[in-house]
DNA sequence: ATTTAAATTGTTATAATATAACACTATGTA
DNA sequence: TACATAGTGTTATATTATAACAATTTAAAT
């Protein structure tokens, strides 16, 4: 069974955000993304937002929806943006992706009473990192 | 064991808001809560968000986070905002907050690796309702 | 190699979502 | 009554995100 996503080639706009996203210690946002790519000639938020649209598609990346704000998926075994899990600290914002077999296993399988077969899924944790404890 | 939550007074503005969020048979968006309310005499969009917060904080209704929308809690079990979780077809986006029992204790008793303990927890499933499928 | 379709880019303008700051009023409670 | 806490009204502004259109690049398909 081949592993066979995140083979995209980026075009040079999505390379740029990507790079500065992947070397960010904690998730940005796009205006934050603007900023810092202006001196490589990316002035506009529409062409942040269109590249920021693409890598999640792709799976390159993750936005964290309580915080509108995106962190480059670590998550080797990440199912292409389509079933995520973060835990966020509530004092110092610290954003971790969470990797868990059967957290996701249980949610995969996961069926509600309509019958209703999910595709996708975001599951955020708050709570307070070891540090702020 | 007392049932021992949404025991509270609404304020005026608060109260307003509430019973528009619960008439509504699908999510609400802030300015179009703002747009439904004037004639009521609320006026600006901090009235709105103020009175949001703290319903959301006192768990009589929940944030849709991918979907920037409120949706008022009719689960009576719901431990007051601390836990939730939603259902949305990407078609029609019908959103139903999920009840299930196993699935919140299964949430409740999740420990990632770095042993952090979670206090909160939200989770939105996506897929395709009945009538979309 | 040439044509065609699809994706990406650049640009300006604007829409949609949310908060800051300040003065004032109501409410609870010691 | 005095004090603290929460809520209100208001204006202005910050932040997040998309619409619309023209041009260019890239990838496939003849
Ligand atoms: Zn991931
Ligand atoms: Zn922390
Ligand atoms: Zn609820
Ligand atoms: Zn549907």
């Amino acid at each position: 069974m081949k592993t066979m996503h995140k083979e995209h080639t980026l075009t040079k706009n999505q390379q740029i955000i990507f790079d500065l996203i992947d070397k960010s210690p904690e998730p940005m946002k796009a205006y934050s993304i603007l900023f810092n790519v202006q001196k490589k000639g990316i002035k506009a938020p529409l062409q942040v937002y269109r590249a920021l649209d693409k890598l999640v598609e792709i799976g390159k990346i993750h936005k964290i929806e309580s915080r509108n704000a995106f962190i480059a998926c670590h998550n080797s075994s990440c199912q292409v943006s389509k079933a995520t899990a973060f835990s966020i600290c509530e004092i110092c914002e610290k954003i971790t992706e969470i990797s868990s077999a059967s957290l996701s296993k249980y949610l995969a399988n996961f069926k509600d009473k309509d019958g209703m077969k999910y595709s996708k899924y975001n599951l955020e944790f708050f709570g307070l990192c070891k540090k702020c404890r």
